[in-house]
DNA sequence: CTGTTAGCGCGTTCAA
DNA sequence: TTGAACGCGCTAACAG
């Protein structure tokens, strides 16, 4: 309720004193520094953040894109953002889409009405569907992929899908299914590409039924894992491209009376916490989850704040897991 | 960049015509919203909504505080609050404290310094710890307890667990153990009270041993489990107090060679998404998890309206979901 | 129906 | 070192 102006007037002071007190005390001498911060504490005075920010043409707020707050790898990686967010002086809004792009552009919104200074996307890019980026808008994809047409931080998941795969290979399989999220989203275009390579790079032919699309849901695992089961040829093991179809994967192959590692092998990818904690424990890719949503607040606010961006790509290591999920075999 | 002054220029029209024909078109001449609206596409004119909320003194959003974001059953909380919120043209923002009350009190700071309207709680209030109700700031409790000290929106954590117990113990179990959270948690309180409410009805004398405290993480869940496993007379039931926990259990207690539900029976709280494809699926108890925190948004909203809260402490239902992992008994 | 004007709380000139 | 005055973009009160 109190302002600067009543500040002032029971320090005895004009508000521009009051106002250098609490930006730059020192250039305010002692003995009104001293009258203002009496006066401060006896109206307990807070500075009105909204006209602050208002003056200063900057909200010191950004707003996250995530597809579902539900999930456990998008939630590690908004844990990051936040911290770092946090840190310099920044609020993070929440922006859940539901995969919406109406819902996305309602989000953006904000930054061009000014109550945000700019976006941190978790979805990552799909051409023709995805908002295209807008010179006007400083934005980051914190879970990039290959191809994302503004700043973005990744990790390089074609690689660490072939380094899944040159694994199950070494271990002797040669029928691998894959469970892979919607056909269009990149992350499934860039892994499988990772599996493609690695068939080829093995001389395995390619063989289309084995390859099940989910949507990155415990459910869409479960289905797949029925397919698998229905199979009259079955594969040895599957590459699941993230960790939640794997466990709901595994349930359902249990289900069908097939046992894993033993009759067959899985594997996730993410590393979130019920993975080392599913049974059998989930051998996966690690990402660097919270790491990623630092790194990709960092690069927001070098463009918030009109600085040049060194690299646009970030490229963050990952780490291959093996648990039980496979043999432990050679 | 173009402001409300740029757009009347162009229109050929006061600031104060541009203004009406945004917010009241119906008092505004048809020639003149034409031109209006002209100029606002030419210029690519958006209000700054900046200015807007500081001449309302209404930021128009609200803060959550959240212990861990990464937490199925909040970050579900979560989605029902922002689904709310965004229907009511408020932005929410990410509050994750990580149970450090130093930083809940650096969010709670954004509504004293106008940055935000209001505090959705997602931690329960502990007497002498968690911050007191302020009467200036406007806060709701989205997963309150008994004796929450302001508004909450609640199940009935005492009766539920109660219930739970009553079923365990209906089935034959008279050695029930617990895996509490920590000791202080009024979710442990209250659900605890359930326990000792259901062993007293029934007669069974209680046993500190069967008592474990974790901290509603998988891993303290793992660890509770072993402490059961080497027990020399053990429970023949688990109530644990949340479904991490549980599934935690369950992977610990198998590493002992004990088995889930033939061994030993176990019940979760919470139904989180997994609880459904752990395996064995887990007995626990539904929450409305977005019903609770769509609720909780609407207390805060007529609280920041200022008008009258008709429900301080409101009490949704919860459901007892039954599936594998207690035996299919009677 | 329309325009002029004041003022929200703050930071920042510019003089003194 | 200090204070008076201006203006950020907008809405509301008032006068026309």
């Amino acid at each position: 309720m109190s302002s600067i102006r009543e500040v002032a007037r029971i320090a005895g002071v004009s508000i521009a004193t009051v106002s250098r007190a609490l930006s730059t005390p020192d250039k305010v001498s002692k003995a009104a520094l001293e009258k203002v911060q009496a006066a401060i504490a006896k109206v307990n005075y807070r500075p009105n953040m909204m006209a602050r920010n208002f003056r200063a043409v900057r909200s010191y707020s950004i707003v996250v894109l995530v597809p579902n707050i539900a999930n456990l790898f998008f939630s590690t990686v908004i844990r990051g953002i936040e911290d770092a967010a946090q840190q310099a002086g920044y609020a993070v809004l929440l922006g859940d889409t539901r995969d919406s792009v109406k819902r996305e552009k309602d989000y953006v919104n904000l930054v061009e009405t000014r109550q945000s200074d700019g976006v941190l996307q978790l979805r990552p890019h799909i051409p023709g569907v995805s908002l295209e980026p807008n010179p006007h808008i400083p934005m980051v994809n914190a879970c990039g992929c290959e191809n994302t047409p503004y700043a973005s931080v990744r990790i390089d998941n074609a690689g660490a899908a072939q380094a899944v795969m040159e694994y199950l290979i070494g271990q002797g399989h040669t029928r691998i299914g894959v469970i892979a999220g919607k056909a269009d989203n990149p992350h499934t275009i860039d892994r499988y590409k990772g599996y493609m390579q690695a068939l080829e790079a093995a001389g395995i032919p390619f063989d289309k039924n084995l390859v099940v699309y989910g949507d990155f849901t415990l459910r869409s695992g479960v289905v797949a894992a029925s397919h698998f089961a229905r199979m009259k040829e079955r594969p040895s093991a599957i590459f699941s491209m993230n960790d939640e179809m794997a466990i709901g994967a595994i349930q359902g192959l249990r289900t069908a009376g097939i046992r894993v590692p033993e009759d067959m092998s899985i594997t996730g990818f993410d590393d979130i916490e019920f993975a080392r904690y599913s049974d059998p424990a989930l051998t996966t890719v690690a990402q660097p989850a919270e790491e990623l949503g630092k790194t990709a607040f960092q690069s927001l606010l070098t463009l918030i704040e009109g600085r040049e961006l060194q690299n646009s790509e970030i490229v963050l290591p990952y780490e291959f897991v093996v648990r039980k999920s496979t043999p432990n075999r050679r």
